[in-house]
DNA sequence: CAACGCCCTG
DNA sequence: CAGGGCGTTG
């Protein structure tokens, strides 16, 4: 696998080449390398987040409940022993179904799109938890140190650690963290065969299980299928997939590239579209192009999808963290509710116990008890029992407090606080809950909804697919609320992407989450590789400023829809969203996907060549995408792949830029005054801010090599004109604040005159200027190479450029002081 | 060969 | 300031 991604970004980048910017200089390569390794190892960044995340969280209680936090995720075997031995059991239980019910959904959802790499994740996450436990902590570190920027970080020698970390973190993701299969020495070919067919079949018991479990959810009507239906369509599906793979084959013979195995990537159909649309047959291809649009937006939905449901999961521990601390030495009132949540202690633990491969083999009992009308239904019955606790103890609910008071024994004070507490986190489980069920649903219901006009006919597919009627009302708010936690920064693909039909395909898509495993495997791994947050920023990027200044906490990275979803679940004490959920209301996200586009190509296209169209978003109006393609492909030989640009930061819209702007210009002229010669290592430190790419890093060096130029123009001309005006001593010769020189060079690097320039390049500069005025003197000049030798000795002349350089509002700061 | 930097031109 | 050519370096 690393082999074809480091394959395909060699022809990439060698392809590139012909197209370079015109700076003869292939510094990108270094960046394109760096972004390569970055790309290839988002998952691992996903992953590192997500650990961070939870190192965060764990670090903010002590140890056993950390341990139970981790546990709960994965199994809740971890408190077993404390309830137990509190007798408060039922209460837990209670808990613990819910929150095994939102782990159970991954499950669940696993034939249908978008589930199977969601489920993948968890499971990896499990496999990676347990690991945790037994005390291997170095495994998380090294992953943050592969995923996220490193504070110690040389300026040389950024890029090789980046890449090795990267490409470390790209080989053990698939096999440890995406196979769900974790014991590798353990198995043979003979076994992992065996449990790729029970897999299958659980996959498909369970398929049926949700057909009919949906059908008892409320506003959902499912004919219920037969599973030679199902079949049938597996099979169907696994054609169209195989179809489709032929095509990218076609495609690339096309391109006269090195044959690559068939890849379901994303990725790399759309990097090979955009090398296509270079070539004037692209006619004949919209239609392929189209195929990729479709992948590539939905591996992004998978992508937002999966992380949503790690941010729900984290939601959920975190509450049954505060559950368990509470009732750990409490009673309750609650068997009532409790009783009907069944032995979930047992097969929990027994599924912990098992492992990973054992969780496919539920048995039908259990799903049934899984499926999403009863899920909706215990929720419901739990809102209904917090209206009526909530009316006596709203009053109180001010002074809760969350912890024993040293005087605090097992009184009835401590009982009714036990009781408030309880209610609020069954408040915030039930929002939780019905935003696991509402992702959940959104998977199911991936609907045809009427979308932007389509010049295809749409294929009545998800629907009849998964027999799932989706005009429910909670089908179209959960698909809102979905989008509204993608809002603003993360495209949601959601919407085109269930309604951008491809003619001919009979739009296979839906059959990939049922392809074999390891073709997912790959898929989730290469779809990341497009992921959202490559673009977060230079892994070799100074994390202290970045975080300090541009609000890059940790949390907010981790945290790619914080608000939405923090927001839910406390918004209604009493209210919960039984009839009408939030976020009904909100506006459709569609127009942003367009505005967000637009802005990530616009400042890329900083400089020349603008083209009014949006990169990636696939236009059903224009169906061929000729014209755009064309004018897409004249981008992309101004700039190269943009496939390198294509991640949008969370934050990218006011931080992290893909072009230049003025003020960086402004801010590398006055990087001038301390460093004539910065090294690209150098810029990409000092402009953290900017997604670097080979344009950029060109454009950065460019900027410098011609401040170069002017300053030693200026140099000449001044020492020239200091001769000829019969100056005979160099130390007449100097550059001080008053002079013409200065006002020249100041007048060009700080033209403002809002920055003090810095003693030391007025030193240098003197310097400079004699070292010309000798060099004429001494009638060097006439030699044409004369220059070299003071270029040498200005070279070593640079100076550290401060620190505040760094911060991307560098310029604010500076011109305040 | 890649990376870099200078030079020239527009 | 950007584009492109060219030479140098490792």
């Amino acid at each position: 696998m690393p082999d074809h991604d480091s394959d395909s970004f060699l022809s990439r980048q060698t392809k590139r080449r012909r197209v370079d910017i015109g700076v003869k200089r292939t510094v990108g390569s270094n960046a394109a390398n760096a972004a390569a390794a970055t790309t290839s190892a988002d998952i691992a960044h996903a992953k590192a987040a997500i650990f961070g995340a939870m190192n965060s969280l764990n670090s903010h209680h002590h140890g056993a409940d950390a341990d139970s936090m981790d546990c709960s995720m994965v199994e809740p075997h971890g408190h077993a022993g404390v309830v137990t031995a509190t007798n408060s059991e039922s209460k837990s239980n209670m808990l613990r179904k819910l929150l095994k019910r939102a782990n159970s959904y991954e499950d669940a959802m696993i034939p249908f799109p978008g589930a199977n790499i969601i489920s993948q994740l968890l499971k990896s996450n499990m496999a990676k938890n347990e690991r945790g436990e037994r005390g291997d902590r170095g495994e998380r570190g090294d992953r943050e140190d592969g995923g996220f920027p490193r504070s110690g970080l040389s300026s040389g020698g950024s890029e090789a650690p980046q890449e090795d970390a990267c490409s470390n973190s790209s080989q053990d993701s698939p096999q440890e963290c995406l196979s769900p299969f974790c014991h590798p020495p353990a198995l043979g070919t003979f076994d992992l065969e065996r449990l790729n067919d029970e897999h299958l079949r659980a996959k498909r018991a369970r398929v049926e299980n949700i057909i009919r479990g949906m059908s008892h959810s409320p506003g959902v009507v499912v004919p219920t299928r037969h599973l030679g239906e199902r079949d049938h369509e597996l099979e169907q599906c696994g054609r169209e997939r195989e179809r489709e793979m032929d095509g990218d084959r076609d495609r690339e013979m096309e391109m006269d590239c090195p044959p690559q195995p068939p890849s379901p990537r994303g990725e790399v159909c759309s990097r090979e579209n955009k090398r296509k649309q270079r070539l004037p047959q692209q006619q004949q291809q919209s239609f392929t192009q189209l195929v990729c649009q479709r992948k590539e937006q939905k591996h992004e939905e998978r992508r937002q999808l999966k992380l949503q449901l790690e941010d729900m999961q984290k939601q959920l521990r975190q509450l049954q963290e505060k559950f368990f601390q509470i009732y750990d030495s409490t009673d309750d009132s609650e068997h009532d509710l409790a009783h009907d949540l069944g032995n979930m202690s047992e097969d929990s633990a027994g599924r912990s116990d098992a492992g990973g491969d054992d969780r496919t083999d539920r048995s039908d009992n259990e799903m049934s008890d899984l499926d999403p009308g009863h899920f909706l239904d215990r929720a419901r019955a739990l809102l209904q029992e917090q209206a009526l606790l909530s009316e006596g103890d709203k009053l109180r609910r001010e002074g809760l407090v969350w912890g024993k008071g040293p005087g605090q024994g097992p009184s009835s004070m401590h009982h009714a606080e036990g009781k408030l507490l309880a209610e609020t986190l069954k408040q915030e489980l039930n929002s939780a809950m019905n935003q696991v069920v509402d992702t959940v649903v959104k998977v199911f219901a991936k609907p045809p909804h009427p979308a932007p006009p389509q010049v295809f006919p749409p294929l009545p597919m998800p629907t009849e697919r998964f027999g799932v009627n989706v005009k429910g009302p909670n089908f179209h708010t959960a698909n809102q609320r979905l989008q509204c936690f993608g809002d603003i920064v993360i495209p949601n693909p959601l919407d085109s992407f269930g309604s951008i039909p491809v003619p001919g395909t009979n739009d296979q898509t839906e059959a990939l989450p049922l392809v074999v495993r390891k073709t997912q495997t790959e898929h989730h791994h290469q779809s990341s590789a497009v992921g959202a947050h490559g673009g977060h920023h230079h892994p070799s990027l100074h994390p202290s400023s970045l975080s300090t200044s541009m609000g890059f906490s940790p949390p907010s990275f981790r945290h790619p829809f914080p608000l939405p979803l923090m927001g839910y679940p406390f918004q209604s004490p009493l209210g919960p969203p039984s009839g009408g959920y939030p976020g009904k209301d909100r506006s459709s996200p569609d127009s942003m996907d367009l505005s967000r586009e637009t802005t990530s190509l616009r400042t890329k296209m900083s400089s020349g060549h603008h083209v009014g169209h949006h990169h990636r978003s696939f236009s059903p109006t224009n169906p061929g995408s000729t014209a755009e393609g064309l004018s897409l492909s004249l981008i992309k030989s101004e700039c190269g792949d943009m496939s390198d640009m294509n991640d949008i930061s969370p934050y990218s819209g006011s931080t992290i830029q893909e072009g230049l702007s003025p003020n960086h210009l402004k801010k590398a002229k006055l990087m001038f005054f301390y460093a004539r010669y910065p090294s690209s290592n150098m810029l990409k430190i000092f402009f953290s801010d900017v997604k670097f790419n080979r344009c950029i890093t060109s454009q950065l060096i460019k900027w410098f090599s011609n401040f170069r130029e002017f300053y030693y123009i200026q140099m000449e001309k001044f020492a020239r004109q200091a001769i000829n005006d019969g100056v005979t001593g160099v130390e007449e010769m100097s550059v001080s604040r008053d002079c013409e020189l200065y006002r020249a060079l100041n007048m060009h690097y700080n033209k403002a005159n809002d920055f003090e320039v810095p003693e030391l390049f007025l030193e240098v500069a003197t310097i400079t200027l004699r070292e010309f005025f000798n060099a004429i003197v001494a009638g060097k000049d006439v030699d044409p190479s004369w220059k070299k030798a003071i270029y040498k000795v200005i070279c070593k002349l640079d100076s550290e450029v401060p620190e505040v350089f760094k911060s991307p509002n560098c310029l604010q700061e500076l011109l305040h002081e």
